[in-house]
DNA sequence: CGCCTTCTTGACAACCATCAAGATGCGTGG
DNA sequence: CCACGCATCTTGATGGTTGTCAAGAAGGCG
């Protein structure tokens, strides 16, 4: 289905086709399909049986789980690398959120069938996607205690450094978030809401610890936050 | 290390070893050793290396997750067929939490090393490991969104629900939480505090919806919980 | 039987969500 | 190129949910 060298270094890179050997990686570039998404358009929904796996290789999606109320988390942004659509490697029968494209997206996929072949034919596959579920979980059990535990201000400071780790890029002035988030998407990231998010920046920016121009944010003094998180309250 | 027809039975009946040929099963077995912990005593950790890996045949384990500053959560229930210390699966150098027992527990164990070669040479042990971390994940998913959404007494209704179906007993007069689960404990699970549940609870108990004795908590009316956790508030 | 853990209930206050209104800035179309 | 409109952001005022503090009751285990 796909073809060409750079794919195949491309896959080889990501975290679910890493330390493989070349022929595999040819075996499950052989059976991928290419897939384009605009910005703002959705891969999936909450609920739809999974029965697609993607792995990103250029923009971003963004992962969200919706209330029956109507109200949102975000679950994870996804980068160049990172698989979309774990469901599906797992067994588990619908998604359990809804993901949309932050920014024009290419992707491949494999049905979820062609994907749980592979990994019983090499494990190692398997073995990759069990560290990218395990670190995930280890990141939302942590959220989980977060939320439970910590106030808001130093929560924000959590989920900032989370994104600067996972989206950051380093620049003259500090760390910079390199994909646009709104106040609202980022208080669904800290679990709060955008009004308190706005006032806590706000303050931090007067201090000249982070800055922001629309939608873009910089860590200027990420110690300072470091700090924040470890400062018993 | 370990022999004996009934251990084979109970290690094919495990999360992780099921649909497995009896030759593999038999292989797993005779590389596990054998651990007995006393009720209140540690399995490992948070923070100490991850370099083991456990499956639980008897009795009844908790995870715990510490913050720096000492207040803490309930990440888990483990009970029998479940596995424990998941970092040592997925290449995570230290363990998240902290595992206690509940109960006098029997214990299967692996070593790291042992456990991952074993996933190398059969990949349906890596597979069903995936669909157990995935199915975790989801969960935990889940409570994030809970927590970060509902109100209290929906929250509690959801964490007893699913403490029904993990751990949960049919009995003449309802379904009872078949393990001791003081309310701080069960605070732990929910995210709030100790008081928030007592009082929860003791309003629950005058509708007859619930009843508690002593660590024991028996759902008379699982129909009524079930709607709690629905009406948009 | 007594101690200690666990549980209940009340009073209070703080944190942060909600409501409200205005400011800013980007993109689009004229 | 400019201006209008809409999305986004800021800031203030208020109130509710729920955590915190306090003290006593209940019940099991040694």
């Amino acid at each position: 289905m796909v073809g060409g060298q750079a794919d195949l270094n491309i896959l080889a890179a990501t975290e679910i086709f890493r330390f493989l050997p070349v022929e595999t990686v040819e075996e499950a570039r052989s059976l991928a399909v290419r897939k384009r998404i605009a910005k703002r358009t959705v891969l999936y929904h909450q609920g739809d049986a999974a029965d697609t796996f993607y792995v990103v290789i250029v923009g971003r999606l963004r992962a969200i789980q919706t209330a029956p109320d109507g109200s949102q988390i975000a679950l994870r942004y996804l980068g160049p690398g990172e698989l979309a659509g774990y469901a599906a490697l797992s067994g588990i029968p619908t998604y359990p959120g809804t993901v949309t494209a932050v920014e024009d997206t290419h992707l491949f996929s494999w049905s979820a069938h062609t994907i749980r072949q592979l990994m019983g034919k090499h494990a190692q596959i398997a073995i990759n996607a069990l560290a990218v579920l395990g670190t995930r979980y280890q990141e939302t059990q942590t959220r989980l205690r977060e939320l439970s535990t910590e106030t808001v201000e130093r929560r924000i400071a959590h989920t900032l450094m989370r994104l600067a780790q996972q989206a950051g890029r380093r620049t003259a002035q500090g760390i910079e978030i390199c994909f646009p988030l709104s106040r609202q998407d980022f208080a669904e990231l800290a679990g709060t809401t955008l009004h308190t998010v706005s006032r806590t920046l706000s303050a931090w920016e007067k201090d000249g610890i982070v800055s922001s121009t629309h939608r873009y944010i910089v860590i200027h003094r990420p110690d300072v936050l470091e700090q924040l998180r470890e400062d018993t309250l």
